[in-house]
DNA sequence: AAACAGGCCTAAA
DNA sequence: TTTAGGCCTGTT
């Protein structure tokens, strides 16, 4: 019996700081930050790696390149890995288990093939006051403009966004070529009180459109204490949804998306446009989310990425 | 030009 | 309780 620990070490890349994660089962760099759960990745199209994203999650700009098995990040440490990156990237998950327990769970030849298509995806953990923007936002709009909406309102907060670039220019090479003339693309998303100061009028100017009053009322919310953050990660999904809701803008969809990829809900089975196509054409009327169990929510993106992103290839 | 984009709110049956 | 319009803005 074999068991292959995968290795995990610091090295110098230039003056650059990086950590190489070996052997790594069922994870796709590109699938992972490509399905739509993020906003704030692209991708490093001059990479000396076969992918590599970048982009900035948790207050930090960060890097992440694959080459087959291997996971390499720069702008970190193994520690801050360990600490932080890990449970990011939902490296301390065991996906095979996940996948044989949804497999275990439905029968269904369609999502047989989109887990087969879509596997390497992994459903990131965000931080929730972000994601809960960020879905918001997300409503009636294109995923371009939801990137660039999010950037301008980190933008818009930070008073020091004029210096990031030049203190980030030391891990050029690990820089997405996007990032560099997209404002904001370098500042950490605002707190929920920043935002609220920020006021919806402002938020109109910004260009977010019906939506500002929407992240209005959240920042109020959340800033208040009228909803907890921090309650909404050990309540059951359904009565965490319900709590979200009450926020003006939010409803099943933005709230189901908040708790599968900003609390950790992988239960949460959000259904947009597309997985209602992938209901209606693959599944029969009697489906519900809980038939998948405890990890729907993975499986929902499979069945996402499925119809949304390898529509016309092959399935 | 008109329709559409990873929804939700509101008004009307 | 369910259902159709309308919504900011930008792109095609």
């Amino acid at each position: 019996m074999v068991c292959e620990k995968n290795s995990v070490v610091d090295f110098k890349s230039g003056n650059i700081c990086a950590v190489k994660i070996e052997n790594t089962e069922l994870f796709d760099v590109r699938k992972t930050f490509d399905c739509g759960q993020c906003f704030r990745f692209d991708e490093v199209c001059d990479s000396i790696h076969e992918v590599e994203y970048a982009g900035l999650a948790l207050g930090k700009y960060i890097s992440i390149a694959q080459d087959g098995n291997n996971i390499i990040l720069y702008n970190t440490t193994v520690r801050e890995y360990e600490k932080v990156w890990k449970k990011y990237l939902c490296l301390d998950m065991d996906y095979k288990k996940i996948n044989n327990n949804i497999l275990s769970l439905s029968d269904n030849k369609n999502l047989l093939s989109a887990m087969e298509k879509a596997s390497g995806i992994r459903i990131l953990g965000q931080d929730g006051w972000e994601c809960l923007c960020s879905f918001i936002v997300s409503q009636n709009n294109n995923i371009p403009r939801i990137k660039k909406l999010i950037a301008s309102l980190c933008s818009e907060c930070d008073s020091d966004r004029e210096d990031r670039f030049r203190l980030l220019e030391f891990m050029d090479g690990h820089i997405s070529e996007v990032h560099k003339t997209l404002p904001g693309a370098f500042s950490p998303f605002p707190s929920p009180e920043h935002v609220r100061r920020l006021g919806q009028n402002r938020l109109s100017e910004l260009k977010f459109g019906f939506r500002s009053k929407y992240i209005d009322c959240a920042a109020d919310f959340v800033s208040t204490g009228k909803i907890n953050l921090n309650d909404l990660y050990s309540k059951k999904t359904l009565d965490c949804m319900n709590t979200l809701c009450e926020i003006k803008g939010v409803g099943p969809k933005v709230a189901l998306c908040t708790l599968l990829f900003g609390f950790g809900h992988l239960d949460a089975f959000p259904v947009d446009v597309w997985i209602k196509r992938v209901l209606e054409k693959y599944f029969d009327k009697s489906f519900s989310s809980d038939m998948l169990g405890d990890y729907a929510g993975v499986a929902q993106q499979y069945l996402f990425y499925y119809e949304r992103y390898l529509d016309g290839e092959e399935k």
